[in-house]
DNA sequence: TTTAAGTAGATGCAGATGCATTGAAATACA
DNA sequence: TGTATTTCAATGCATCTGCATCTACTTAAA
C-alpha cells in the first residue's frame, strides 16, 4: 500500500484522531441531553420539508388524523387527543378548529358530557391520510431510519421509552 | 413549547409501556421515530417548566449565550449560530434580535466581511448563564438523567449521533 | 338542594415561527 | 473587467403558540 500526505490527508487524519478522541470521551449526561434536542429537531425539520414539498400539511395534522382513524368510528374527545399526543389543551382546540375549517374532521356534542364534543374523521381526513402515508413513509425512512440499522432503533425505542411520563 | 404533562397522560404512557412490553412486539422503525418525537418534546417541555418557573427565559437563549462564550470574546457571526444551533436563519436573526433588546448580547460590524455582523456576549449575558445554569442543570437531572444510567446515556449520545446531518 | 370545586373547551392578546422576499456584499466566471 | 451567482442578514406578512381567562357543564360536599 502507498500512502500520499498531502494537505487534504493530513486534515482528513487531524479530523479522525479528534473523532478518536471524540469517542473515547465519555459524553457528560449534558451532552446528551442537548444531542437528544438537536437531532430531533433536526430530523423532524427535515421530514417536514418532504411533506410541504408535496404540497401535505403539516405532521401534526397527520398525527390527530391518525389517531381518530385508530379510535374509529365513535371519534375522540379533544381531552384524548391531548393526552395521547401530548398538547397542551389550547394547541388541540385550535388544530380541531383548523381541521374542522378544513374539513378534514367533523366535530359533534358529546353525547354524555354536556361540556364535551366528539372529534370525527370525515372521509376526507382518512383521503388525506392515505395520500400522506407514503410520503410520509419515504421522508421517515430517508431521513431517519437509513441512519440506523433494525437493533439501533430498538434500542433506541427502548432508550427513549424511560424518557416517557 | 407544546406539550404538556400531567397525571392522567403519565397513567396512560404507563398504561401503553406495559402493553408493549406484554406483547414483546419488536417496534418498526415507525415507532421508534414517533417516540423520538413525543418523548424529546416532553422531556423538553418540562425542562422549559423549571425555567420559566424561576423566571428565566427560554432554553435557547442559553443555548446562544453559551455558544457566544465558548467563542470568547470576537463573538459568532449569526450564520455560525445558525449551523451549530441547527436553526433557521431568520430565527436565528430574531433570537438575537431579542437578545440585544434584553441587552444579553451585542451586534458589531463584521470586520472582514461588508455583510455580516460579529455577536458578542455582554456580561449581562455571562451572568444570565450563571444564574441559569443551577436551575438547568438540576432540571435536566430530574427530566432526563434521572431516566438513564451513564451507559445508556452514552448509548442514546452515540445512537442519536448518527441521525445529524 | 344549594353551594363550592373541578373539568372541558374556546378565545383575546402578545409573542414566536415559517415563508417569501429584499438589499447589500462577496465570489465566480466569461 | 463587468456580469451573474451566491451568501449574509433583515423583515413584512400570515400563521401558530403560550398564557390567562371565560363560559358552560359536571361532580363533590354541606
Amino acid at each position: 500500500m502507498k500512502y500520499k500526505i498531502d494537505a487534504d490527508a493530513l486534515k482528513f487524519y487531524a479530523l479522525t484522531m479528534t473523532e478518536n478522541l471524540k469517542d473515547r470521551h465519555s459524553p457528560d449526561v449534558m451532552e446528551s441531553w442537548a444531542r437528544l434536542q438537536r437531532a430531533s429537531g433536526a430530523v423532524l425539520s427535515r421530514v417536514e420539508v418532504h411533506l410541504k414539498a408535496e404540497g401535505f400539511p403539516p405532521l401534526g395534522w397527520y398525527d390527530v388524523l391518525l389517531e381518530l382513524r385508530r379510535a374509529g368510528g365513535v371519534g375522540l374527545r379533544p381531552v384524548d387527543i391531548e393526552k395521547r399526543m401530548l398538547l397542551a389543551q389550547y394547541n388541540v382546540s385550535r388544530l380541531i378548529e383548523r381541521l374542522v375549517a378544513a374539513s378534514y374532521v367533523d366535530k359533534r356534542r358529546a353525547p354524555d358530557d354536556g361540556r364535551g364534543v366528539m372529534v370525527c374523521l370525515r372521509p376526507e381526513g382518512e383521503a388525506l391520510l392515505e395520500k400522506m402515508w407514503p410520503v410520509y413513509r419515504e421522508a421517515v425512512e430517508v431521513e431517519f431510519a437509513a441512519h440506523l440499522d433494525e437493533e439501533e432503533a430498538e434500542t433506541l425505542w427502548k432508550l427513549l421509552g424511560k424518557l416517557l411520563p
